[in-house]
DNA sequence: CACTGTGAAATTCTTCACAGCG
DNA sequence: CGCTGTGAAGAATTTCACAGTG
């Protein structure tokens, strides 16, 4: 019951250090061995001071005066985020976002590896996605089984997205992002992620009309004449 | 400069505001005329009194010991969120990705319309995807001006990101989504919400590790014997 | 001397409890 | 009586300023 030390890290946190290590990959590749936390922070798009805070839940991980060394500071953050060594997903719904989504090279190179691609259609099985074969959604079991699996991607049609994930929680499936406009209903001890992709579109348009509006009275619900 | 009422309303609720709006929507499909904040919280996957305070930045909306009209709630949160009439908006890069957010209907029936999908490679232009053909990417000015578009979704891969970023801009464009995994850089004026997809995966990866995690040393550095 | 690491202040967001009305 | 609307408490997050160190 003695916690040596609660070194908890927040959740914005985490999904920033998840941007971070996407930096410093790009950084590694390009050959670059050591960065500041000003030069990092722009890459990111986030503060400098804010990016020293999250780092400094890791621990100290710089050196003073220098900056951060890009392939050991790379490694602690995966270590943290738990995708040091590669981690199996399946994903269910191979439509257009689904194809995305297997498809899409960054996730190998992050620490995902798809060991399962499932979908309901006979037409799209056996095609192969980002090097994998397509599977029937039937085999969804046996794949969670086979690779020890706890992470599942769904991107199915909405309707058919709650009995998705009834199975892959079943199959002991413990974390799930969905990307399915429906809220699904999980037992304690699975993290649901959901995922609006047009939800961000919604929040610019609310922003773009903000930008045009320098008189407009109070009312929204009607429409008054001016004096 | 004299602001009668600063209801201004977080940027956090608006983006749930999108979510309820969805809900709504299939509700008012399904023949609802009216629910209350607590099955209207638990389809959004909220609870039901940060709904209620949610709703109330657009001032008293509901009936008291009743509930909340569908269609009035509906039409009045697509006034709030900006998308009472639909919306222009380009995309740029007809990728896996970019077609599976041409392609998504839900964008339709949610205040938006894709007036130009833009692409580089000859090879995809004048396919038809969600109803409008591909031009090519040369067509951007052309087609911000014709439709006088202010928003922008960004699809691309991340190396060509920032010069479409610079030539929506310069186009008269103030509100971009950008799912290349770069930062943006735009003048004072112009919104970027950077939405990264693989966030998501690795924030799950990190929750996932944690469970696993019992007794563990502080140390991540080393390991050492136990007793 | 430049840049990291971090408490403390300021801000934003969430949750709670209950007043108020149909 | 049931459910909305909301101030006020509480938690989380961001920002700031500066001490500390190679």
């Amino acid at each position: 019951m003695s916690e040596p030390r609660a070194r908890v890290i927040p959740e914005a946190t985490v999904a920033r250090l998840a941007v971070y290590l996407r930096v410093l990959t790009g950084l590694a590749e390009g050959g670059r061995s050591s960065v500041s936390s000003g030069e990092l922070a722009s890459a990111a798009g986030v503060n400098p001071a804010g990016l020293r805070k999250d780092l400094s839940y890791l621990g100290p991980c710089g050196v003073r005066g220098v900056g951060y060394a890009v392939p050991a500071l790379r490694e602690r953050l995966a270590r943290a985020l738990g995708v040091e060594e590669a981690r199996s997903c399946v994903l269910v719904g191979m439509g257009n976002l689904g194809s995305a989504l297997a498809g899409y090279a960054g996730f190998g190179s992050r620490g995902f590896s798809f060991v399962g691609l499932l979908d309901a259609d006979p037409a799209r099985v056996g095609e192969v996605v980002g090097g994998t074969a397509v599977r029937p959604v039937d085999d969804l079991e046996d794949v969670v089984a086979e690779h020890g699996v706890t992470i599942a991607v769904v991107t199915t049609p909405a309707v058919v997205a709650q009995q998705v994930c009834d199975r892959l929680v079943a199959a002991g499936v413990r974390s799930i992002v969905n990307f399915a406009p429906v809220a699904l209903v999980v037992p304690a001890g699975v993290d649901v992620r959901q995922v609006d992709l047009s939800v961000e579109l919604q929040v610019l348009a609310f922003l773009d009309q903000q930008k045009g509006v320098h008189l407009v009275a109070d009312r929204e619900t009607e429409q008054v004449a001016l004096p």
